[in-house]
DNA sequence: TTAAATTCCTGTAAGC
DNA sequence: TGCTTACAGGAATTTA
């Protein structure tokens, strides 16, 4: 699943591939795909538009376009989506919704099996406003991003501190991998309400996230299910993940069998006697 | 306001 | 072997 340190590594990528290239031509496969605008004024508006820089807010990618509007291509990967930078002789593959044509031979191309991606064009004011993009919480590895932010934002919460993290609202980026193995880490059981937890514990907490988040981004993320990054390449932080798919393994630290259960719907893994 | 449940979507694996 | 069913989950939406 793309996650934070998935969606940085491909926003990396794609810098060094497609920053400067113009669009040629753009052919929309699968037009729900495109939540803003109306498919024909998306393929409009990013047909003949140069892309002046990749960045990433949470787990959307951003692209810059020419223009001097302030206009974006956002593209949120959802659980299966993919977005390469590939030759176009490069055979299409199955469930391809979206193919931009870039100058000096090269494609941009928008897979997703279960298509739960998505992708939006405007200027990101506009999206928030209109409400087709969430008002995202702080990025996690932001210095701005300080254990006393992390402790006021749970305060008072009573939802498990899992699920609280997995709210983009309170803090951008996190999945369900990333929250299981932040957790872990810290020491902390997931089902813990979050304003429970004192200074001290969501001071290992923040710890525990950025270290995971920035150990995956140096793997170029995990590919547990089907990711891949901007060239096609599984990532490596899979085989570095302590809890997350591993119910019923031992603890890496006190060989004690992981625990499995159900945290805001998602499947959650942790240690009974290491997380407390 | 917050929290939990439901929905979308398809490939995979388990069970009969 | 072949069919049905459960499951995976990000985020929007609905319900309590």
């Amino acid at each position: 699943m793309p996650e934070l340190p998935e969606v940085e590594t491909i926003a990396l990528q794609l810098r060094a591939q497609v920053e400067g290239g113009t669009v040629l031509a753009c052919r929309l496969l699968t037009p729900t795909m495109v939540r803003h605008p109306e498919p024909g004024a998306f393929v409009r508006g990013l047909t003949g538009r140069r892309i002046e820089a990749v960045t990433r807010r949470g787990k959307y990618l951003l692209h810059a376009l020419s223009g001097g509007e302030g206009k974006l291509l956002v593209v949120h990967l959802g659980m299966t989506g993919s977005w390469t930078c590939v030759s176009p002789e490069a055979p299409e593959p199955e469930h391809l919704h979206l193919v931009l044509e870039l100058d000096r031979g090269r494609q941009l191309r928008f897979r997703d099996v279960r298509r739960f991606g998505r992708l939006l064009l405007g200027r990101e004011a506009d999206l928030i406003g209109a409400g087709k993009l969430p008002l995202l919480g702080p990025e996690p590895l932001d210095p701005a991003f300080t254990p006393e932010v992390l402790h006021r934002r749970l305060r008072g919460r009573r939802a498990p501190v899992k699920a609280l993290l997995l709210d983009q609202r309170l803090v951008a980026g996190l999945g369900n991998i990333y929250a299981d193995e932040a957790c872990f880490r810290a020491g902390l059981r997931p089902d813990r309400p979050g304003g429970s937890l004192g200074r001290r514990s969501v001071a290992r907490l923040h710890g525990a996230l950025r270290e995971v988040l920035r150990e995956a981004i140096a793997n170029r993320g995990s590919s547990v299910d089907d990711y891949r990054d901007a060239l096609g390449e599984p990532g490596r932080q899979q085989e570095r993940l302590l809890v997350y798919g591993r119910a019923g393994c031992p603890c890496v630290r006190c060989g004690r069998r992981l625990t499995a259960i159900r945290l805001a719907g998602r499947s959650t893994v942790f240690c009974p006697r290491c997380q407390r």
